[in-house]
DNA sequence: ACCTGAACACCGTTCAAGT
DNA sequence: ACCTGAACACCGTTCAAGT
């Protein structure tokens, strides 16, 4: 119903020639307006909006371009195939995730770093329950070919290091008992991750835990956790 | 290649007519041998394989069709949908888990709960590894419609049940520390679940574990937690 | 510089017709 | 009682042609 069709008025594009300057991309988005506005964004959303119900499989190029208002060739001038629209709807969705995740510990002591992991794996699992199909484009191997892009990767890499530190700055400090520190980090990623999966792949129910009980219990399952990391005496 | 060919003979289907009397269902299987030997079977089994490189997306009705050597439309006369198929994939790999786990506590001391509980966990995971393509296919709600099977709920509520009587019997035998059994069994349930699904998803790499080193740092993740559920003193 | 239209080789699924 | 063949409405992707 919302798409152009046939015999309507095309508008034409505005005839700014973008030229970027070698090695230079700018700032926002190399991409610029043409015709659509920003087909390239119109593509991202609804793929984002096709994944939300359905998942990552339920995404599809040409109904993307038909809710865009495009024909079903037109994506391919913005994307290389359908894996290439999801890897770039998986880039955005690993900005925002990061965002709110430094959002969050933001105003937090930095002299508190079993505090700080507490908020950062709380806000984990609210961000995964908030963004179901976000989360699993970022996460789900077999949602698309695989290979992650190279953003998608460095920001998790930040992410990783910065509970290595944490973990590490805990047990300097002496808040620790004597844990080895590697087993310590896995065991407690592999927790909240498989709390966040639990919840996009609709496991609680059938453990016992009714919807609006969800976070509550995420949240003593993750103190749990911290508190089992902490000096017994 | 190893398709049939138009012109090749075709097989005569074995002249028993096997009357189901009403309300009572054959042991074994309920479907019989026709022409192919067991397309059901053919079926199931092709789709595995799809399933085990590419995920469960990577499953294709016409696929497995042409594997069993039969034509398109064939499959559906044993599977109403692509769905259906996946549902029966879910449905054999979940009995094999099961069986798997029940061997795995069969030679344990039935008054070691955590013990017993331990061993459940490790099990758990090891399965996972080993059969990733049934793993996902059981755990994945996105990986097909969602609504698993009857049987795959009932097999899975008696596992979820069981981590209940464990913990609730290492509670009045006084190993536990005071702490909430329903907490600790959804921290214990997320922490093997999100295991099994880092390396499902590949994420041990990016977390600094080599693939050879997963099963041992699994095994101390788990151990970790097992052991913070003990008494302090 | 971007988009369309038509085409290709795929899918899941249905249905009449064959044995 | 099971399977085929042809058909339908979909898909991802390519490519010549349009503006």
């Amino acid at each position: 119903m919302c798409s152009r069709r046939k015999g309507d008025p095309i508008p034409t594009p505005s005839k700014v020639k973008p030229r970027k300057s070698a090695g230079q991309r700018s700032r926002s988005r190399p991409e610029v307006a043409y015709h659509h506005g920003d087909l390239r964004r119109a593509l991202i959303e609804a793929a984002l909006a096709l994944a939300a119900d359905g998942g990552p499989a339920a995404v599809s190029v040409r109904e993307a371009a038909r809710r865009a208002g495009v024909s079903p060739a037109a994506p391919f001038r913005h994307f290389a195939s359908r894996d290439a629209l999801l890897i770039a709807v998986a880039e955005e969705a690993q900005r925002r995730f990061r965002a709110e995740i430094d959002a969050a510990l933001s105003d937090l002591p930095a002299d508190a770093p079993l505090q700080r992991l507490r908020a950062l794996a709380v806000a984990y699992f609210r961000w995964a329950m908030r963004n179901p199909a976000h989360f699993e484009i970022i996460s789900t191997r077999s949602a698309f070919d695989h290979q992650t892009s190279v953003s998608v990767a460095q920001d998790n890499a930040e992410l990783i290091a910065m509970t290595e530190r944490l973990l590490a700055e805990a047990a300097r400090r002496g808040d620790m008992a004597e844990i080895d520190l590697k087993a310590a980090q896995i065991t407690g990623r592999a927790l909240v991750y498989g709390l966040a999966r639990m919840q996009i792949d609709g496991h609680f129910p059938r453990w016992g835990v009714a919807a609006d009980d969800v976070e509550r219990t995420a949240e003593q399952a993750i103190d749990l956790f911290i508190r089992s990391l902490g000096r017994r005496d």
